[in-house]
RNA sequence: GGCGACAUAGCCAAGUGGUAAGGCAGAGGUCUGCAAAACCUUUAUUCCCCGGUUCAAAUCCGGGUGUCGCCUCCA
């Protein structure tokens, strides 16, 4: 397959570093809040990615860590009175229960970063020992312009960000360090009730960028062959990232990166800091989590999407059509003819193959769901061709197989719609009464039947197989 | 100021040289007792604008315009 390469501007060839396996690391949340929807791109796109890699037979280590320790989590834990732990254990498991309504798996290892403080430590002492770090009353810094490679991801030139950095209103930071580019790798703590650990530079915290060089080294290796997040952590971020990595390992850090676009709002980007974001725990009391994952892989991830009420209402039908799709088979699948399936069958089922071919080729082109999703839509309307008054539940079996066979590479169709196998007897009853109204024409009763169990979430809908009961 | 991304129908969105996918919404029709679901037809002579290259451009080149982003915590 082909992948975006932040590193090269230009789609390239995807070879992993050992034939079969992928290694990919992807920044996970600061958990100090519910994740928004902004959030959670890359967090779809991203086992997406991997939900592809395994469908195309490679083994994927995912690695995606928690950051447990900041600046955030401790001005939470301030106000609201308790300590850094309970704040970041909430979040994490709130993470948790979002993911999963996005139908987004666990990753191979979540670290944190409170479980990586001593590799932290020694990764910062090496630095130091390197000479690409120094440390100043407690506090440790990164020495950026002694790394010759410094600006080559985000595309940025050391001297010009120095002018940049001239301009801003220097912080007290600044008056110790050697060079206002340089960043901290571990921080002093400023008071004594503030978590901290203890360090060969007394006691303090690391800073956010050695966290993702140090857990992804613990569990993917010195070189990993994919690494991933937002846009907006190009740089400074994945930038420092490389700095820290490449001067401590001597080789390069990752083969290739992906970095998903945003997510905006009245067309102006969402984040936390801005305050205009929609959390997905807010958004899951009105739509269910398919219907946000369908929308954030309704384009192609490195462009941005605009979030409004309309395109949530579009993606809620649009998914609609599919699952109609799945229920349709699955009540054929109970209800179809039985024997083999009749030659035109057959031969439709043959002709699922090319969406099947469509599918791939969009996902191997740097993962383009749009267009997965289009051949998924196309498959959809030739099962609904095939399917006639005498379809059999052969057919529907082939069919049902395909359909899902692509939509759970997409994560979609994942989550059961409702469709209850085992019915109340009352329920039953009044269905059986329903079908002696109709045949009795008496359509009055029949309807009013109909309505009735309406009002219960119950629709009945009459197909050439009978009565079919879905339920909401 | 430096760097970068994007601009395709009412909306969402593919398409990087060969004559505009797919979805939503809308309109008409078929099926149905009526519905629902489904199917069929229909909705951009045109891809922000102006030049250029080419037999051929939404796609390449040049110049504009507009929107957004990064350069500070941020997915």
């Amino acid at each position: 397959m082909r992948i975006y390469n932040t590193l090269t501007r230009r789609k390239e060839e995807f070879v992993p570093q050992e034939e079969g396996k992928v290694k990919m690391y992807v920044c996970g949340p600061t958990v100090y809040n519910y994740f928004h929807i902004g959030n959670a791109r890359p967090f779809v796109v991203f086992d997406t990615m991997r939900k592809y890699l395994e469908y195309r037979g490679y083994k994927v280590k995912f690695v995606q860590n928690f950051t447990d320790v900041d600046d955030k989590i401790i001005n939470r834990a301030k106000e609201e009175g308790v300590s850094a732990g309970e704040i970041s254990e909430k979040y994490i498991e709130e993470y948790y229960k979002d993911a999963a309504a996005l139908n987004v798996r666990k990753a191979t290892v979540h670290p944190k970063v409170t479980e990586t403080m001593d590799d932290i430590i020694k990764f910062v002492q090496d630095l130091i020992d390197k000479g690409y770090a120094y440390e100043v009353d407690g506090d440790v810094y990164y020495r950026t312009r002694m790394f010759d490679g410094y600006g080559k991801l985000s595309g940025k030139n050391v001297d010009e960000l120095r002018l940049g950095a001239s301009e801003r209103t220097s912080s007290a930071d600044d008056e110790k360090k050697e060079d206002p580019l340089d960043f901290a790798l571990w921080k002093a703590r400023k008071e004594d009730s503030e978590i901290a650990w203890e360090s060969p530079w007394g006691m303090g915290r690391p800073g956010w960028h050695i966290e993702c060089s140090a857990m992804s080294k613990k569990y993917l290796g010195d070189t990993l062959d994919i690494h991933a997040g937002g846009e907006d952590l190009q740089f400074p971020h994945h930038e420092n990232e490389i700095a820290q990595s490449e001067a401590h390992n001597g080789k390069q850090f990752a083969n290739y990166w992906m970095h998903n676009g945003y997510i905006n709002i009245d067309g102006v980007k969402m984040s936390k800091s801005l305050g205009n974001f929609k959390t997905v725990r807010d958004l899951l009391s009105q739509y269910d989590g398919e219907v946000l994952r369908f929308l954030i892989l309704s384009g192609q991830y490195r462009g941005p999407i605009d979030f409004n009420p309309e395109i949530l209402q579009q993606s809620q039908n649009g998914l609609k059509r599919m699952r109609n799709a799945k229920s349709n088979l699955k009540h054929l699948m109970a209800n179809g003819a039985d024997g083999d399936m009749t030659a035109a069958e057959a031969e439709a089922v043959e002709g699922f193959d090319q969406y099947r071919q469509k599918f791939i080729e969009a996902m191997d082109d740097d993962l383009n769901t749009a267009d997965a999703i289009s051949a998924v839509f196309e498959l959809v309307t030739a099962i609904n061709t095939a399917a006639g008054a005498n379809a059999t539940k052969a057919f529907a079996k082939a069919a049902m197989d395909v359909l899902m066979e692509l939509a759970s590479v997409l994560g979609l169709l994942q989550q059961e719609v409702e469709e209850k196998v085992e019915i109340e007897p009352e329920i039953q009853a009044l269905i059986d009464e329903r079908q002696e109204a109709r045949k009795a024409k008496n359509y009055a009763r029949a309807d009013e039947i109909r309505d009735q169990l309406a009002a219960q979430g119950i629709t009945l809908k009459d197909t050439p197989q009978g009565v079919q009961v879905i339920r909401k």
